[in-house]
DNA sequence: CAACAAGCTA
DNA sequence: ACGTAGCTTGTTGG
């Protein structure tokens, strides 16, 4: 069935308004587009919006109609609900007073998304209409001149003003197009079978579509932060950095803009003659320079070179400053909450990210100075809880290998991690279990860090290491990186790979069958049978051939291909890890489909998830006596049996993994505490 | 404006 | 020849 683009009708009136709702109603579902005052999510409001019942027509409606729309329609359980960036156009709405859809809210990005996650970038809807079904969606620029510095909703209102019949048009045109994109990609995704039996269809309806209204709603509720203490910082650091400055200046002889790699390289390798030690990555052009990253800096700083140790400090402060504290200032909004932007699509691996500003990457307070994370704080009456997996990609690879000593391992409870770091580090396991132990009472007993025995922050800085050091060389790190990393000899450094293997024997099938399939099928998934297509993995491999003098040259990837099957195993764990996250997150928003009494009484009890960081959950809950022992019970419940009714829910044949799933909880006024 | 280097997280 | 997955900042050179 195939329709021309309908006339645009507009609608103003509220009882041409009711009848158009009574189509939505007959359908059952309707794709709606916002076009707004601004992008600001939290504050814009809507000027004109589109929707689109059906192939055959298409209303542009005042913001008035909106009363309909609110009162008649978004309460129906029963109406679906289709957008393309629904979390924009449901927060535009919002703020006209329009409540969050009883129905399934649909995502065009997310369905696009799904179908191919290398089409990063182009899951738009110009891009989508285009690439899907060779619909050609007007840009505003050839409707309207942009004029120089003009946003798309400043140009949009001078089209109101100026051309208000293209402004129908153009506006009513995104929701017709998001229903055609909409139904073509249901059809394409019904289409494709996954390894788990599902369709992609029945991973988007089943998990995707209720995971946008609770990411939506998640990300509505923003997170405070102590704006005094960033500003608090801001001077001491400046001064800092100004003093730092100086002193560089001095010893070099000159002024040089410290946040300049190439005055820098200019400067060490040319003027100064250093040996450069490592060379930077080209990137598209392969344009390679000598580095002047932090490694070679602690080389030279090292040596005694002042220069290089004090552009040290000045990079440590700057920044600190320019990502964390000014640019997290410049994100605070109302109630001094910053509302991050949470992508589904962000990633090729479905876990999520987050922009403007990243919230998932806010340093670490083990070793910020500055400690950043105590800034970010609970609302009035309110704490924060921290709910993190235990060792989360270690347990899933446990799991996914088979591998009966890791299993072992993990059901006796022992710590991977700090295996891993006896292992490389030399040092007794037994010690490292005691520094953690020791560092939980010095934590509930307000010792400052600075204050703990330096025996404890080094053995818990040796499990953070074995953490980088496990999770590298299972995702397929080379002997002279991990020589590097560990600053040991090449030779010693694939001594301690065999090592690490050698504990658990169940890996290097697991990662040889992981190659083998990539290779065979060019594209992997995880445990729910969500793809990521590696092509390269079949196409860029080398020999295979024999030469003339008749010698076999034996087949091997190119770069290209290695990094496919580097990647198919970290998707494999990586992507599971995300879909265990996923579930926990809904049952605990206890949304559409995935209620449980588990999830009302942890509404009871004022807990609310704010925050997701890959592995975690950050919640805010509400200041009383013993609430927090009420809090785990539920919370445990949930976050560690995430497929406890996969085989009603999904159809697939397991309730729990071949290991448990365990989760570390903390509490505190500040996110840094609460860790 | 895009490309690049650098550095922060899981 | 390269652990994986991200985002933001600041400089540079068109
Ligand atoms: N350098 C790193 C750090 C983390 N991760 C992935 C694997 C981890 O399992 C997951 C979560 O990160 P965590 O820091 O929470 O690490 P773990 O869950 O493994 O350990 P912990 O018990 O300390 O939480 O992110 C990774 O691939 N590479
Ligand atoms: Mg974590
Ligand atoms: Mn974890």
């Amino acid at each position: 069935m195939w329709y021309q683009l309908p006339e645009t009708e507009y609608i103003d009136d509220p009882i041409r308004m009711e009848q158009v709702a009574r189509e939505v109603r007959a359908h059952r579902r309707a794709a709606v587009d916002t076009e707004t005052t601004g992008v600001d999510r939290q504050k814009d409001l809507v000027v004109m919006w589109s929707i689109c019942p059906h192939p055959g027509v298409r209303y542009a409606c005042s913001p008035e109609m909106l009363k309909v729309l609110k009162g008649e329609l978004i309460d129906d359980p029963r109406i679906e609900w289709d957008f393309t960036n629904a979390p924009f156009d449901l927060s535009m709405l919002e703020n006209m007073g329009v409540p969050v859809p009883a129905g399934p809210v649909h995502c065009t990005l997310i369905m696009d998304w799904l179908w191919d996650e290398n089409r990063r970038g182009r899951h738009g809807l110009k891009e989508t209409a285009w690439d899907h079904l060779k619909l050609n969606m007007d840009e505003l620029s050839t409707v309207v001149k942009k004029q120089r510095g003009e946003s798309v909703p400043d140009a949009f209102a001078r089209l109101m003003r100026e051309d208000f019949a293209s402004a129908i048009d153009y506006a009513s045109k995104d929701a017709w197009g998001t229903q055609a994109v909409h139904d073509n990609l249901m059809l394409k995704l019904r289409d494709v079978e996954t390894d788990t039996g599902l369709s992609l269809l029945d991973l988007y309806l089943k998990v995707e579509v209720p995971y946008t209204k609770m990411l939506h709603i998640m990300a509505r509720r923003g997170v405070r932060v102590a704006p005094s203490y960033l500003e608090d910082l801001r001077g001491p650091m400046q001064q800092e950095l100004d003093k730092v400055a100086r002193e560089f200046a001095r010893a070099a002889g000159r002024e040089i803009n410290l946040n300049s790699p190439k005055q820098l390289r200019d400067l060490f390798f040319g003027e100064l003659g250093w040996d450069p030690i490592k060379w930077t990555k080209g990137g598209e052009s392969g344009n390679r320079q000598p580095s002047c990253d932090e490694d070679t800096l602690k080389l030279y700083a090292a040596q005694g070179k002042p220069l290089a140790q004090v552009l040290m400090k000045h990079r440590g402060i700057a920044k600190i400053k320019g990502t964390y504290v000014d640019g997290l200032l410049k994100h605070v909004g109302r109630e001094d909450r910053i509302y991050t932007n949470i992508k589904q699509h962000g990633t090729v691996t479905t876990r999520l990210s987050s922009v403007s500003p990243n919230l998932t990457n806010i340093p670490n307070p083990e070793d910020d100075i500055y400690r950043i994370r105590d800034a970010f704080i609970a609302r009035d009456g309110h704490r924060l809880m921290a709910a993190d997996y235990k060792q989360l990609e270690m347990y899933l690879l446990a799991h996914l290998s088979g591998d009966v000593r890791m299993q072992e391992v993990i059901h006796k409870g022992w710590d991977v991690h700090m295996g891993n770091a006896a292992i490389t580090y030399g040092v007794p396991y037994e010690d490292i279990v005691a520094a953690k132990k020791e560092a939980g009472r010095l934590e509930a007993a307000d010792v400052p860090h600075d204050q703990w025995p330096e025996e404890v922050t080094q053995l818990l800085r040796y499990r953070r290491n074995a953490k980088g050091v496990g999770f590298a060389v299972t995702y397929g790190e080379g002997d002279a990186a991990l020589a590097e990393q560990l600053g040991v000899t090449k030779q010693e450094a694939a001594d301690t790979k065999e090592e690490l293997f050698d504990q658990y024997p169940g890996l290097r099938d697991f990662i040889f069958d992981t190659h083998d399939d990539v290779v065979a099928r060019g594209q992997v998934s995880n445990l729910l049978g969500y793809i990521r297509h590696l092509p390269e993995a079949q196409s860029d491999w080398k020999g295979g051939y024999w030469t003339k003098s008749g010698r076999y040259v034996q087949k091997r990837p190119g770069p290209w291909a290695a990094r496919a099957l580097r990647q198919s195993v970290n998707l494999r764990v990586q992507g599971t890890a995300a879909a265990v996250v996923r579930l926990a997150q809904m049952f605990i928003e206890g949304i559409d489909g995935y209620e449980n009494e588990h999830a009302d009484r942890l509404r009871e009890l004022g807990y609310e998830q704010i925050l997701q960081i890959h592995d975690e959950v950050l919640a805010e809950y509400p200041t009383e006596k013993g609430i927090e022992a009420e809090i785990e019970k539920p919370l445990r419940a949930i976050m560690e049996h995430p497929f406890h009714d996969l085989p009603e829910r999904l159809g697939l044949n397991f309730r729990e993994l071949d290991v448990p799933l365990r989760i570390d909880i903390g509490t505190g006024d500040t996110w840094a505490q609460a860790h």
